[in-house]
DNA sequence: CTGAAAGCGCTTACAG
DNA sequence: CTGAAAGCGCTTACAG
């Protein structure tokens, strides 16, 4: 019942322990016959080389992953990089170096490439990126994978490139959430706007269309009666509109609480769904403003895909499968704050 | 800016590494003057052993961790286990042995503490347990700490006992929950009943308690006719119960499918929200005959509560408060099995 | 192509 | 009370 050693392999197939592990791990100079045997006993063993003893021995040999990273609205952004920071102290013993590039809040693909470059020549050997839907950007990384260099995407997914796994939430899904949570909310039956944000983009858009797809399926008495643009970064005034309104669904993530103070200072009883948490999205619901609030588990992105992609590097443990999601998680005044992250022992609040 | 090691620490002092790790673990014959000297350097550098040696130096020494477990009903406390498993197989390497004992569906202290006895006996260097609240339990859990073996409580909390810390939900703030979502769903106007679990328990009361407060706060509109109670176990008819009610919220985890299962039968339009998922309940939230189910995370109980009492014992490292809480899930049909646990990498479905 | 040996940074049994 | 040394299970530079 002892746990298996190279030394075991070794001594039974009367070979040193070097040519074992050499043999194992696909390493150069050892003879196809010697290679064969060793193969088999493994097998016969299901020998799995020691962890600890590997870092160990790897000591000088650091695990470099680089992250390109957007950085606002920070309300989202700051938690997924105290994600990817919890994974990082909870890995730092075992040769983990992270080191995060911050983008901006229109992630363009030249600023993005130019950072990918100077992770690879500071010597990155994975790279977790939050892409946008270019094909140079595709094209880099398919040339990263020549190079040997993964990529993971984080939050946006590339479907068609060669990215190794995606970590993220189902945006489609978030928006079809919505749609039931307002469905529910209206008892079936209002008129209701929608307000999105300006940027095109496949994440908005797709939200859009969970959202109008289960109003269709399943609450035939809900009228979408307008659909309006804000933008994140400047005023908008949608006073006007919001007028004879039962429901508004907001569906970016970044609008939130400025559509909630248009409608507190309207006084109305218009119902508000919309996406992601920040202080000021907390107080509306608090106060009743915002009705419901879906999140996307920010966290919980940024600490997978660094365990995720480090298990890969450090064991060559593959995912279960190319895209993992994170929750879909509805927030309503009652249950703002419960639980989660603080139950993480590496989480630095 | 090199990491620094206990030979460096020796090395500065002109002592051997052997009195420098004695020193800094507490452990015998170490001269004060000598200790303190270390301790001072220690400070200065900020040093901290390097885990990975350590668990490698200690190869021999396994770190038992003894659970005392409920079984039933099993859509619940198989995820708890699942959890328990996934925590065991990534620290595995490092040392952990899990054995864990399951008990009944109920928890009677007898039978807990002879499990108990059974797993001090074997070896455990600490426990976690599914208490129930009875003085009996309390003072085992006082004699164990008093022979250096920590009790960490599991969804259930025993708060005036020795007991390290509590990993679970909060109850009376899932009842909230439900009470806003009933109160969300009738838009603040109707005739509810509520239907309880027939055994007596801390949980159930809390949650009916937390229901209660919501309605009071702020849906006045809604009136509470009826408090049933219904058993896990057994069959029960309350169908003529059911009539002209517009909600009902079930407050054990245990009875929801059935409660279902009644509503179907009868064909009624009424706002069903109560706890726990399964299959049954899925299948339900589908159909559109459960509403909401409560979900208090499961899996992450089982999880989270090894990690932090594997972080414990192998690198000291202290919860960073007493009680830990799971999240507050809100099922509703649209997030069904969203994300959650497949993202973690060593949940095996 | 293969082996013997040193080393990763701790811990501990043994000797003094 | 303290030191010198062996050992945990791998990996790799070096020698053959």
């Amino acid at each position: 019942m002892k746990k298996i050693t190279l030394d075991d392999l070794a001594k039974e197939l009367n070979i040193s322990k070097g040519t074992v592990d050499r043999a194992i791990h696909n390493r150069p100079g050892v003879s196809p016959r010697t290679k064969e045997k060793v193969l088999k006993l493994v097998a016969k063993y299901n020998y799995k080389p020691d962890k600890v003893a590997r870092v160990m021995s790897l000591k000088a040999k650091k695990i470099k992953i680089g992250v390109v990273c957007q950085a606002e609205p920070g309300f989202f952004w700051d938690h997924v990089i105290a994600g990817l920071r919890a994974a990082q102290r909870e890995l730092a013993d075992f040769g983990l170096e992270l080191n995060c590039q911050r983008t901006g809040y229109k992630r363009e693909a030249h600023a993005i490439i130019e950072k990918i470059d100077a992770l690879v020549a500071e010597g990155s050997d994975a790279l977790i990126i939050v892409p946008t839907d270019t094909p140079k950007l595709k094209e880099k990384i398919a040339q990263l994978k020549r190079q040997g260099i993964p990529v993971a995407t984080l939050n946006d997914d590339l479907v068609n490139s060669q990215r190794l796994f995606y970590v993220g939430p189902q945006v489609r899904k978030s928006g079809r959430v919505a749609g039931d949570l307002m469905g529910r909310f209206l008892r079936g039956r209002g008129r209701v706007a929608t307000i999105t944000g300006s940027v095109q983009s496949f994440e908005y858009r797709e939200r859009l269309r969970g959202f109008h797809e289960v109003l269709c399926e399943r609450y035939p008495g809900i009228e979408v009666v307008g659909q309006h643009t804000m933008d994140y970064s400047q005023d908008s005034n949608l006073f006007e509109a919001f007028k004879g309104l039962d429901g508004i669904y907001n569906s970016d993530g970044a609008t939130l609480a400025k559509v909630g103070e248009l409608i507190e200072s309207a006084a109305s009883h218009i119902v508000l769904v919309g996406h992601e948490l920040s202080e000021q999205v907390e107080a509306l619901l608090r106060e009743g403003i915002v009705d419901a609030a879906i999140s996307q588990d920010p966290f919980s992105q940024g600490y997978f895909i660094v365990k995720l992609l480090f298990n890969y590097l450090a064991w060559g443990v593959t995912p279960p499968c190319e895209q993992m999601n994170t929750r879909v998680d509805i927030i309503l005044k009652e249950n703002i704050n419960l639980g989660d992250q603080i139950i993480n022992p590496y989480y630095i609040p």
